[in-house]
DNA sequence: AATTAACAGACATTATTTAGACAGTATATT
DNA sequence: AATATACTGTCTAAATAATGTCTGTTAATT
């Protein structure tokens, strides 16, 4: 026998929904009752709280001005329109601060330290502490260090760990998916200011976990340029319609896997054969090498190191500015 | 009523039928017929209970109702029609909240004006304008709609003009990367408390292009669970060794490629075998529903929104608490 | 015989209530 | 600057209700 007088409608809420809904904890509602009567919820007849939506609405705005400086005990008898006043201008005050005052301390280690710290990560598949380490490497060493000193290296030591059987691809995995949403953020994330000079940057069908293309990206937007960024398995028809579309200068390809991939000549000439003669095409990336006749072929610079890059994009600058 | 001949439909289920396509227990079922009077199922000759479709529906919303907050009491008696309203507005009330953060003021924009903006960036091939207004978005809608009410769409639709010839796979690898970069990094940069309760996500080997397992993560971090995320092109044998490294309690994998791969079928057998039986598999994407019947066989949750996460997550806490 | 389910009751766990205590932090006073 | 005071989120305790789970037992089916 239900033994339910109180005929629940859609406007009472018991406490754990309204703790759901607005985020606090049931012991916080029930002492921001008791001590500053915030709000008065009605009972059902087996004493327990119900809530309606004036409440919750009253009890999400109470925490919101207690989360930006509010004390609890100054605020909690407000009315709701007050309250919504109150809240509107103290969090836009707040929202003005600058986002990076709260930078992480910059850490002193050397590359050395940063190696050691994300290799810890990845054996841990801890990708959140591998994304601090890789966020205080970068402001600490600097970007293009950042590429050069610490990625290239770790990447390679993490393939020969897998190899060596010492590492799983799981640890790669990791790693790879982690570098790489980082690189991403690097590229996209700040806009730059405007500049006639842009890169396509793809990463071929086959070479799933290519990072090479996304590192010449990070070093081209530091060097200015403006970085349309495929990802990975674009086909060559993609990639040089980006180009078309974006009137990009130069076309960038990462290459990982080593294996002498016919179908990836193939792409290389289609490539070619869809690019205006102008546009230069670079190649990068540990696989690469394993290509040169046909980079040869198609006139395409073969970029070993990323300090090679800025060579390349002041040629193509200085080209472009005769015309 | 004329009494119906007891004959088995397709819309008459056995108990342990629906039992599974609840979610709930047998004895639960029975306990909430017995004290609320929550369904009344027909009946066949031999007094078995025979359940309808909507006897099945109204279970699965007095599920969702109870694991946020509703009391079984509360709710047993309302109607299909008022339990999806107030489901609807309790999950989405929930969704909203960001777990840690501060709550933003709502914004004005409303969604339509956010897709409008991305698919402008992803038709100029445009990354950096992308990734702005996925920030901007998901600030003001909250993480949770981001994904469910944004993101969703916007690729399907992007895949859809591709499809039609309206946009290009260029574009569609552009929206791809960078929306992949931006999820990364809402899952990585911000650490979280500590918790008990880890996810390994991954993209089996063959899902390229696939976002889901990312958006499931994102979803889980913001649940409060620490994930582990393989990204893409991982191997069955590399996901179970990942879960039994970090003791993960769930395996999520995204399915967005809808071909009916052989190859990915004896991917999940073989997840499912190497995984201890404790383990739970949860399969999300657009892709997955091509695979109902081996989802069935290794016992799998078949994720269709990400609304449904939190109701699995759950569970799972309260399984691993009893033990 | 083995399986499945129904049934009623018992049991265990969880949620909620009350009042109070505690610890860390912010504010005020010296 | 050091100390005292007030504030505030969290936790404890016992009592009660609500709820999920587990007994047996019986009946029907394979």
């Amino acid at each position: 026998m239900a033994t339910r007088q109180t005929k629940v409608t859609e406007n009472q809420h018991p406490i754990q929904v309204v703790s759901r809904r607005t985020g606090l904890t049931a012991d916080v509602i029930r002492a921001w009752e008791r001590r500053y009567n915030a709000i008065k919820p009605l009972r059902a007849s087996n004493s327990r709280r119900l809530y309606n939506d004036n409440d919750v609405e009253k009890l999400i705005l109470l925490r919101r001005a207690t989360s930006v400086g509010r004390r609890i005990g100054d605020v909690a008898t407000l009315s709701i329109k007050q309250l919504r006043k109150l809240v509107d201008t103290d969090e836009s005050a707040v929202s003005k601060l600058p986002i990076h005052a709260i930078q992480q301390r910059p850490s002193t280690g050397s590359v050395m330290e940063y190696f050691d710290e994300c290799l810890d990560a990845i054996t841990r598949l801890n990708n959140e502490d591998l994304y601090r380490s890789l966020s205080e490497a970068s402001t600490s060493l600097g970007i293009l260090f950042l590429l050069e000193d610490l990625l290239r290296p770790l990447l390679a030591h993490v393939r020969d760990e897998c190899r060596r059987g010492a590492l799983r691809d799981a640890h790669y995995s990791v790693a790879v998916h982690t570098i790489r949403g980082f690189l991403t953020n690097l590229v996209t994330s700040e806009p730059l200011l405007e500049t006639d000079y842009k890169i396509v940057c793809a990463s071929p069908s086959g070479q799933v976990h290519d990072l090479s293309a996304l590192r010449l990206a990070v070093a081209a937007k530091s060097n200015g340029w403006q970085v349309v960024s495929l990802g990975i398995d674009s086909t060559a028809d993609e990639i040089a319609y980006a180009q078309e579309q974006t009137q990009a200068q130069l076309v960038a390809l990462g290459i990982t896997r080593p294996t002498d991939d016919p179908l990836l000549a193939n792409q290389f000439r289609k490539l070619r054969a869809n690019l205006n003669d102008q546009i230069e095409i670079a190649i990068t990336g540990s696989g690469a090498a394993a290509y040169f006749d046909i980079l040869q072929e198609i006139h395409a610079n073969y970029i070993q190191t990323i300090s090679e890059l800025p060579l390349l994009l002041d040629r193509i600058k200085q080209i472009s500015r005769i015309k």
